[in-house]
DNA sequence: TGTGGGGCTTCCCATGGTGGGAAGGTCAAG
DNA sequence: CTTGACCTTCCCACCATGGGAAGCCCCACA
């Protein structure tokens, strides 16, 4: 039951740095930390359940933006768990978005890989197809002949 | 057939925006493009040959630097395919990382939301997982189907 | 030959989160 | 009173990208 404490033991307490702390509050996704007279920002119980309220939302990749929306239905006790879920749910969705658009990049790669030898010899199909596009989809019309110049 | 063309035909060419081009350019990615005599910047076929394989090597999410060392195994013509696999490999391996990070997120959320009446009333398991921070035990959900409930 | 519009140049600014670091004030222990 | 750990603000950097302003340049058309 200790009081409030400094920017300091808030960060070790919340895994929120002390940059990160002042950070958002600048950009006012928390209100403006209470000061000791000589103007060092204070933080209490509350505040602290905050900012790990703000470290777990940015752990499941919520930006701050959508942070600031979170914090506001946590704080409004009428509010309708739909719109929580509603909020979930679509970054869920944009996470699967992400993951697929990495997984075809990792799909492309490894299986160029594949076909690369990996030896001392030159040839390689990963740098053949970064210097001719993308194998499934048709090429462009290459106007040109591969000319040997 | 065609001679050198401006940056903005370039762009449309190669897919890559004027902007990125200069900025490849003022970063050393690629050389300083030739000039006409009033400063208009000069791309021919072999700059834009780069400039497509820069794009696609962008696509499949390689970091400016690291493409700057593909573009150097590319126009090394001694260089061992074992290289330019290793680097992308160690990509694909960079790339599954993020992409379970994601999962991760996208599996817990997911899983909150499930939780989660998404109706008028206020009870919500996913602001109570915010604000409690991350489960004591990292309980598996099932990947399976869920149980019907 | 003049003019209009679109393309080009450089330069600066902003994004989103995060860290680094300098210059200077504050606090507590010795 | 000194020392060292902490705090403050302010500026800079990252990465890759886009926006936009101010000012040339080039071409086609009248």
């Amino acid at each position: 039951m200790s009081g409030p404490v400094t920017i300091g033991e808030a960060a070790r307490a919340t895994g929120v740095s002390a940059k990160m702390i002042r950070y958002y509050e600048e950009t006012g996704l928390l209100p403006p930390a209470g000061r000791t007279e000589s103007g060092y920002r204070l933080y209490g119980d509350e505040d602290l359940h905050s900012l790990r309220f703000v470290r777990r939302a940015r752990d499941l990749g919520f930006s701050v933006e959508d942070i600031a929306g979170l914090l506001a239905l946590w704080h409004d006790r009428a509010r309708a768990s739909s719109e929580v879920k509603a909020m979930a749910l679509h970054h869920v969705a944009d996470l699967r978005r992400r993951i697929a658009e990495l997984e075809a990049m990792a799909r492309t790669l490894a299986s160029l890989a594949d076909h690369c030898s990996g030896d001392t010899r030159p040839d390689c199909p990963i740098l053949d197809d970064l210097a001719a596009g993308p194998s499934p989809t048709p090429r462009r019309p290459d106007r040109r002949k591969p000319s040997p110049r």
